[in-house]
DNA sequence: CTGTATCCCCGCTGATACTG
DNA sequence: CAGTATCAGCGGGGATACAG
């Protein structure tokens, strides 16, 4: 990005010039959802089998823990390991483009982090010019 | 900021340590939903009266138009002026908070371009692979 | 153990109508 | 012009049952 500004009040950055849809809507989908974030950061500590990937992310069900598999290895971010064992095993991990997914991640979650306060602050406020908007 | 890393095995990044939801999730309901990066990318060009923005953001509804812009205005991200004008005249600009966060829209939209390509070409060859599956 | 198949409910969203 | 109010439809996601 290119920086040239003074104060503390940056320029905002053209985004996307004329075409809204640049392709991003698909990525956002994907880090917009919450079993998504929370199934590749706990794949980014290592390679998980199903189950233990169930009891790792709180409160997901064998259906969305499937979904959202299958749509990561979709997309070419985690894959997929079969062992023809009985019981069957089959082991999920992040591939390269996983990992490259997992900075990104982090770069939201440190971007939500410094601005968590500034946030929550706006919320209070606003909640307590506006009782009972029904806003959330 | 620099998301982009050395091609090929890039290491996952440390997302949070132990605790999830360490508010993240607030800001990625917000870039995850399609109305809002589209209403911050329109109001990254300049400050925009509601009519204007409604036509602008190709779609949305005069309801979705209000509600997105109550949320980020609670978030502090936008501010709102009235004018009491006959008829009534309404100003939405970005405020320096919403305006880091057209910084941040713009690291996933490099990220998207970036990496578009990789992930439709797994998604064709995934879909070849596994017709009729149903996941998207 | 690792899924797939169904059912079903709730909430989001669009459409429509009305108001200051 | 800039909203608010209300309702109806659709789909995402949970719960459950079953299969390989």
């Amino acid at each position: 990005m290119s920086v040239g500004h003074t104060e503390g009040t940056a320029p905002p950055a053209v985004v996307c010039e004329e075409h809204e849809d640049c392709g991003i809507r698909d990525v956002l989908d994907r880090v917009g959802d919450t079993w998504t974030v929370l199934v590749v950061v706990e794949l980014a500590r290592g390679e998980r089998r199903f189950g233990v990937l169930q009891r790792a992310v709180d409160g997901i069900s064998q259906r969305m823990l499937t979904l959202t598999l299958r749509r990561l290895e979709r997309d070419g971010l985690v894959s997929r390991t079969v062992f023809p064992t009985i019981p069957p095993q089959v082991e999920y991990a992040l591939t390269p483009l996983g990992r490259e997914m997992t900075h990104l991640i982090k770069a939201l979650a440190d971007w939500s982090l410094d601005h968590r306060d500034a946030i929550a602050a706006s919320r209070r406020g606003w909640d307590e010019a506006h009782p009972g908007s029904g806003i959330r």
